[in-house]
DNA sequence: CGTTACGTTGATAGGAATCAATGAGGGTGG
DNA sequence: CCACCCTCATTGATTCCTATCAACGTAACG
């Protein structure tokens, strides 16, 4: 393909090696001749709205996801009538690995806001580079150690939950170059209870104390700007 | 290496085709020739007693490990004085997924009795046998798909916490063979206080009321009988 | 036979769930 | 364009569960 040619194609579908997302995605760590076979393995198409489903807990798995933009939650079915909010995902964040296992995706994902996603065909990624399993043997490592810190989180008291959550959040974004001391939660009170164990009117009730403490302010119901940052892991942190 | 010398050398040290873990290892959908070269990545040596370490939290990531007997706990340091407990192995289990993505084990792995363990050498599995990373990827995302449950688990009051504990270590022991309905917890009230996120007196207290009520016996503190798995099952499901 | 760690049991206190009522915002249809 | 509805958020009052505090029992160990 020529180099006008790729320009003008990068119009519709940015390739992998152009990804704004860049060592985010599975290509950290690649040589850029794997990188480019990465493109046959990947659609660049998806768009989400808010409300729709990525896939369905129970469904076959057929991909892995990557994240563009947007943000998306993890929910689980329950007995009850509202399904349990399990996690976020956010940009840069790759989305799929529950269902390799038993090849039938274990949670739903639905997408909070507008959302772009890029789809990974498991298959054909491992034909075009076999090496890059280490890779994501490595990611699933690092998702294990996560639930590890959220089991510590549950340990901890309502408002520590909360301000955990806000840090969580805040460090992602940092950690992909985006604002991160301002950001839309998209989660409501009750989702927010959900993922965090809590009742809709703690969260309310523990998210308008750090208001009036003056660590955050509220732009809107569910968009937040965090003041004092040092403040609210001071929060966590002391016992 | 002969067929007598082989058998000789079996006494000493069992190899990954005559395991007992069977397809409860890695082995599970890999061809005979692979198996055979798996021997070359492990060494079967390795006995732990009560209170030993396997490895360090913050130690750089050696090896994987498959648990033959035995069994261990998972705990990580935090600022107070005890450790958490974060899960128990049995039999069967692999451990050590938790170094994989930074190169450092994020937790200590200390055994609760007198426990073999085979030491899996991960770059040379690589070089044997590269096809293992989709196997060992299926293997995390099951693990991951697992921490899930703990943390529904974790929404639950006191009683079916400590219930879905026990059913969890039965159905763990079922899926590998061991006898399910009489175990050893080996950890103490303390212990499944931390793993289940409760005070000692609170797990003493519904350990006793399930004895009273018949669901279970303690032949002692720490080793216990199910009388009925279906009424505990019951306890669990009900709201 | 004391010592020590663990387990059990009871009494009390505290934090979060629940119940209840009100307020606020967003969308729809008249 | 406004009134209505519906969902979500907030706030207060009460209840309930579990942590904590305290005391005692028990078993293993030197």
């Amino acid at each position: 393909m020529s180099s006008l040619a790729k320009n003008l194609f990068r119009n519709l579908t940015v390739s992998c090696g152009d990804c704004s997302l860049g060592d985010l995605c599975i290509p950290h760590g690649l040589a850029q001749q794997d990188i480019d076979r990465l493109d046959d393995s990947v659609s660049h198409t998806k768009l989400l709205h808010a409300g729709d489903i990525l896939y369905q807990q129970e469904a076959p798995f057929k991909s892995l996801y990557a994240l563009k933009s947007g943000s998306v939650k993890i929910i689980v079915r329950n007995n009850d009538a509202n399904d349990d909010v399990m996690g976020v995902y956010l940009p840069g964040e790759l989305i799929g690995f529950d269902g390799i296992a038993t090849d039938k995706y274990q949670c739903s994902i639905q997408a909070l806001e507008t959302s772009n996603i890029c789809e990974i065909d498991l298959d054909s990624l491992q034909e075009n580079i076999p090496q890059i399993f280490k890779q994501l043997l490595k990611h699933a490592s690092k998702t294990i150690n996560q639930s590890c810190d959220v089991v510590s989180v549950s340990k901890s008291s309502a408002e520590k939950r909360i301000v955990s959550l806000l840090l969580d959040l805040s460090d992602r974004y940092r950690q992909r170059g985006y604002f991160y001391t301002e950001f839309n939660l998209y989660l409501s009170r009750s989702e927010m209870g959900s993922l965090l164990n809590l009742s809709p009117e703690t969260v309310s009730r523990g998210i308008r104390k750090l208001e009036r403490e003056k660590f955050i302010s509220l732009q809107n119901k569910r968009r937040v700007k965090i003041n004092d940052l040092d403040g609210l892991r001071n929060l966590i942190s002391t016992s």
